[in-house]
DNA sequence: AACTGTCCCTGCAAGC
DNA sequence: TGCTTGCAGGGACAGT
C-alpha cells in the first residue's frame, strides 16, 4: 500500500518523465477517480496544461501547472501511475489517462491504475487549497521535507489521548507513515505500539525519531515495498524490494528477526493489524 | 476538539 | 472444484 516511501519513489519518477511536458489529452474512464471535482473539471484543467514540478506532502503528489492550478494525485490503497508509450495495452481498472508531449521525448502516457478505487485525481486551485483540500491543508508534518526533530515530536505528542501507533497514523500530525511502516518504526524504536505517546522520555522521543527517519529513508532506497495483494510499483513498473527487510509487519506468529527470542504478536491497535516483538518492544 | 468505529472497493486466500 | 467469507487499508464521515 502506498505510504510515504512508495510515494516519493513515484514522486520521483513523475520528475525524471512527467516534469516539463505538456498534457495534450486527457481521459478518464471511472467517474469516482474524479469524484472530488467531476469528469469535466479534470479534463479542462489539464489540457493544453505543461506539468512544471512534481512534490509531495504526506502521500500525496502535487504538481504544478503552467497554468497556475495544482494537480493533486492520491494512491490510497492501491493506486498505481504508469508511464507507457501511446497505445499499449491498459490494464483493468485504468482510470485516468494522460497524453503527454515535448519537443524532444516521443509521447507517452500517463496511467492512473487503481482496482479499489480509493485513490483520486484532482485539479484545484492552491488559493482555495483550504475549502478545496482541506485534508491537504491539514496534514502534519512530513518527516523527510519539513523540520523534523525530537524537540518536534514532543510538542506533537503533548496532551494528546490515543496511543502511539494511532498517533504515528494520524496524516495530521505526522504526515505519510502508513500501517507497514508504523510498524516498523515502533520495533526499530524498541517501543510497543500501545505505549501514551505523552509519558514518552527524552531519551525515548530521541530513538522514535531517529527510527521515523531511517525506516523512512532506507524504504525510499529500497524503492518502497512491493506486497503480494497490492502490486505497488514505481512509474516504470519496478517493484520496490523494502519488503524484504520488514521485521515485524506481516510476519505475526514467527520469531523475532531481531532480538532471536521474542515471538512476533498480531494485535489490533487503532483498528489495524498490528506486529509487534513481545520481548524487544516495550 | 479529539478520539473511535464504520464504510467505501476489489482481489486474493482460506475454508467448507 | 467452486462457492462463500474474510481480510487488506487511507481517509471521510458519523458518533461519542
Amino acid at each position: 500500500m502506498p505510504e510515504l516511501p512508495e510515494v516519493e519513489t513515484v514522486r520521483r519518477g513523475l520528475e525524471q518523465c512527467v516534469v516539463g511536458r505538456k498534457i495534450v489529452k486527457v481521459e478518464v474512464g471511472r467517474e469516482r477517480t474524479v469524484r472530488r471535482t467531476s469528469r469535466e473539471a479534470l479534463i479542462d484543467g489539464l489540457t493544453g496544461v505543461k506539468i512544471i514540478s512534481a512534490t509531495r506532502r504526506g502521500k500525496y503528489l502535487l504538481c504544478d501547472l503552467d497554468s497556475g492550478q495544482r494537480l493533486m494525485m492520491h494512491l490510497r490503497m492501491s493506486g498505481r501511475l504508469i508511464i507507457a508509450e501511446p497505445g499499449a495495452q491498459r490494464p483493468p481498472h485504468t482510470h485516468v489517462v494522460m497524453h503527454l508531449v515535448n519537443a524532444e521525448s516521443p509521447e507517452s502516457e500517463l496511467w492512473f491504475v487503481d482496482p479499489r478505487t480509493f485513490g483520486e485525481v484532482v485539479v484545484f486551485d492552491p488559493d482555495k487549497i483550504k475549502t478545496q483540500m482541506p485534508d491537504l491543508a491539514n496534514l502534519g508534518v512530513d518527516p523527510l521535507i519539513d523540520e523534523f526533530s525530537p524537540e518536534i515530536l514532543r510538542d506533537l505528542f503533548k496532551d494528546r489521548r490515543g496511543n502511539l501507533k494511532a498517533l504515528l497514523l494520524n496524516q495530521h500530525v505526522v504526515a505519510g507513515i502508513g500501517n507497514i511502516y508504523a510498524d516498523e518504526i515502533l520495533h526499530l524504536a524498541k517501543l510497543r505500539p500501545d505505549r501514551l505517546p505523552s509519558r514518552l522520555t527524552s531519551t525515548t522521543l530521541v530513538r522514535l525519531h531517529a527510527a521515523i527517519v531511517e525506516v523512512l529513508n532506507q524504504a525510499v532506497m529500497a524503492g518502497g515495498s512491493t506486497l503480494k495483494d497490492t502490486q505497488y510499483v514505481d512509474l516504470e513498473g519496478q517493484t520496490g524490494s523494502f519488503q524484504d527487510e520488514h521485521r515485524v509487519y506481516g510476519r505475526g506468529g514467527l520469531s523475532c528477526l531481531t532480538c532471536g527470542k521474542g515471538r512476533i504478536l498480531m494485535t489490533v491497535v487503532a483498528g489495524r493489524t498490528t506486529c509487534y516483538c513481545s520481548k524487544c518492544q516495550h
